[in-house]
DNA sequence: AAGTCAATTACCAAATGTGGTAATACGCAA
DNA sequence: TTGCGTATTACCACATTTGGTAATTGACTT
């Protein structure tokens, strides 16, 4: 028994199955372990002590998302990657933030299988391209919304609305400026309209949420 | 003239220039610009129409990151490619977000620099294994500190810090949950004290930066 | 030189929030 | 059944915020 040593959770016997026959003809990778669901997965994991874990995701019981967390709740250095049909955001961004390290796509050619198992157990993050693109531009995204309007704030006006977001008082921000509290008001009054907002809560909410500062 | 096109920008000469003959070998790839600065970029761009970018990120005058911006702001469907020696979160998650579509260390074997083009033009987005983990790991952070803390919040008190949040006075949320203005107020003060917070603004930035509710 | 804009200060009146204390009522668990 | 936690209401005194109006200064532009 030498290589990298896999468990697979995959309610298909015959792509379990075809996967010990390839792996079979390698030095390279050792099954250590193939179940049909994961029921029982805590156990099957101690039993075969997997480098990697292949995981589907649709399966009866507990699916391959959930799996993913027990597995992350004890076992830190398991490296585990998805493979499976789905390529819906829900799907792909459910399996990462759970723990997934990686989340190849069946569509993919059996080697790139084998590529992405070795790529995870270096430290890598295998993805079928599209998937990665996904990823990418999840981020990019988050900050996209960010930059979108300008509310045209003075340095001086972000300054008093940053010491306001982090939970000061008015007199407070106008002691830590040393300004005058009046002048902290005429600030907020110009920033208020800036935002058209009428609170401070309101002002607190929309610069955190709009990420304006 | 054959293949993808390919303009470079890099102030790396002898690197370029050994780019540009390991892509004259081949049918696949096509050098259609080098550059060794961005001063000029989107000129640059225009001239040479490629369908791939790769950019290098430390150069004089404007740097890589700030050329993703530029050219991302009137070309959606160039593919940038960077192609770097830095691996710190700064630099990576800038490009990411300036709107970069792959990220390739300078460390990776050229035959690597490549197949990312390749992979890049069909809409993927290529990444070295360790960057690949760097941004896998970004987006998991994100949940792991949402997750953390329970505050213990009676179902009342998100009801009436969810009316907070949005933006309304205590006398507002009385009206909505048609409940007298002095129960609110004992409803906020319960709240404060489960928040350890003592104020409105502060009660509202850390119920949306801890993803309270 | 006149005009615009950011930053600063001031005062008034009204609305709103904060902290403390106290009481009633309901459901659920020991 | 006694007790705990949640939801509800009430009042007092004080602190803070909000909207309106007005004025001064300095920097930058036309």
């Amino acid at each position: 028994m030498n290589g990298i040593k896999i468990a697979i959770f995959d309610d298909n016997d015959a792509l379990r199955d075809s996967i010990s026959m390839l792996v079979k003809d390698t030095k390279d990778y050792t099954i250590c372990g193939s179940y049909s669901n994961c029921n029982n997965i805590i156990n099957n994991i101690i039993a075969s002590k997997p480098d990697v874990v292949i995981m589907d995701i649709d399966m009866p019981g507990i699916d391959g998302i959930e799996a993913v967390k027990l597995i992350r709740r004890q076992f830190e250095n398991i490296q585990i990657l998805m493979f499976t049909v789905f390529d819906n955001d829900e799907k792909v961004f459910g399996a990462i933030k759970a723990g997934a390290n990686g989340y190849i796509l069946k569509s993919a050619a059996p080697q790139n299988l084998f590529n992405a198992i070795s790529e995870a157990n270096i430290g890598g993050a295998p993805m079928t391209p599209g998937i990665a693109r996904k990823v990418l531009q999840h981020l990019q995204n988050q900050e996209a919304e960010a930059a979108k309007e300008d509310y045209h704030l003075s340095s001086r006006e972000k300054e008093v609305l940053s010491l306001l977001v982090n939970g000061l008082s008015y007199k407070m921000i106008a002691g830590k400026l040393k300004i005058s509290y009046d002048t902290v008001r005429a600030h907020m009054k110009k920033i208020y309209e800036k935002l058209h907002v009428t609170s401070m809560t309101e002002a607190v909410a929309k610069t955190i949420n709009k990420r304006i500062l």
